[in-house]
DNA sequence: CAAAAAACATGATTTAAATCATACTTTTGC
DNA sequence: GCAAAAGTATGATTTAAATCATGTTTTTTG
């Protein structure tokens, strides 16, 4: 072993260290224990920089990801400058998982918004995990069936719900998502484009949008940051009536 | 026992028979044969008339269903008189399975299309079943993954995809899922009301779309039948470019 | 079977939201 | 550190699709 191979052998033990305990994660948390041992030699850490891609919708899916550090958004793309944002991914969350039914490519693109770490799990020692483990195939079935609610609400409000009431959810999502920090902004720097993505409209629409919350006072925003000031206000706005 | 309770007794069985023979359904199909009487003596058949409900979006979560005979659609309502049909099941399919969640509540309405007869498990025999039967918990998975991917790709194109294309989508939708008899139309008759609050539209623009179809010679209309006579020229209508 | 209720068919009108156009400001990469 | 690129900000214009209005035909049901 030549001592480059083993510099890199200790970089990397580092990093596995550094980033993920096996313990904490969706996966970790639910295996039996003496299941772990087999993700400490299988799983493999990856760094991505500011806007790389993680994958890539068409491409052939490789594994699950674990996100242990920055910040991920899930997007399906439309032509070829038009995008829906799906999730915006942050530490803890999985990614990846909608690449597991029949056809084995990834339905959506993943990008790194920030310096990202994930824990990268191929897909045979995946299915393994799920065949010995039977307690996380069932949780990853319950967080599926979630994903789908939520995934089917939001199609009804594309079809359904006006522009302004789809704005106010996605600020209200931000929000459960991110938390806010004490001067009430929250917690995640998204340019305007991106939320408008998210909302399935354009940045023109959403703008303006943000510019009658903010002039109704249900809203303040400096820069990128934007801070809830009447929940109540907004809530109302994405009433089903 | 009185005799009426006999009778109800044999016309049940009767019935149950008649509509499930413990083999073909996705349950049946994926369970440990050892568990099956298990399932005969737990499952109930329950018929329902045109237009009744199965369940409705807010309702507790009673079970899931199994369809054995006649359609049922899927939907979420919005205000209180427009919705999203999110599917059309026919026999074979299984009901309420989104309410298998955290939240223990529909989010959507099954209502009988034409005369119905389910067969209805309740949840916790389900989960005693899930618990017991490893392999239908794994496929339970991937079915939701599978549902999840089409529901965002939907979201998709409610998002961006332009009225024509998904009422090319709609259509496409349902020569697969219904086929198509002799003479060329779909299998299935649905009011244009349905099939525009499937394409996320009103009927008066789906009309118009339908009409539009009808005079490039794409699709043939009589009645409620519809035909497809140009795939190609549909599958370009819903093309991402 | 007749009356009421859905569903069908189409033209005219309105409207929400996308697109276009233009200028300024902040980031980022070489 | 500066040029290029990305993001921000707004007004003006267009357009796709919803809504409204009205008459007809088909289905359901008491």
């Amino acid at each position: 072993m030549h001592s480059d191979s083993v510099l890199i052998y200790f970089v990397l033990m580092k990093k596995n260290n550094h980033a993920c305990d096996l313990k904490s994660c969706f996966l970790c948390s639910r295996c039996l224990p003496e299941w772990l041992p087999a993700i400490g030699a299988n799983k493999k850490n990856i760094h991505f920089k500011k806007g790389e891609l993680i994958f890539e919708e068409g491409e052939a899916v490789g594994g699950i990801y674990f996100l242990f550090k920055g910040k991920i958004k899930v997007h399906k793309r439309w032509g070829n400058d038009k995008q829906l944002i799906l999730h915006f991914a942050k530490e803890g969350d999985m990614i990846g998982y909608r690449g597991l039914g029949n056809e084995r490519v990834y339905p959506v693109t993943a990008s790194a918004m920030e310096e990202v770490i994930v824990c990268f799990i191929d897909t045979p020692f995946f299915e393994a995990t799920l065949q010995v483990n039977h307690q996380l195939t069932y949780s990853l079935m319950q967080f599926y069936a979630n994903e789908l609610q939520k995934a089917e609400q939001r199609m009804r409000n594309l079809a359904h719900m006006d522009v302004k009431g789809r704005v106010a959810e996605t600020i209200l999502m931000l929000k459960a998502n991110f938390g806010q920090n004490k001067e009430g902004f929250i917690n995640i720097a998204l340019t305007k484009q991106d939320m408008a993505s998210y909302a399935g409209t354009t940045y023109e629409t959403f703008f303006r949008m943000l510019n009658e919350l903010t002039e109704d006072g249900i809203v303040k925003v400096s820069g990128k940051s934007i801070g809830v000031l009447k929940v109540a206000a907004l809530e109302k706005l994405i009433a089903n009536l």
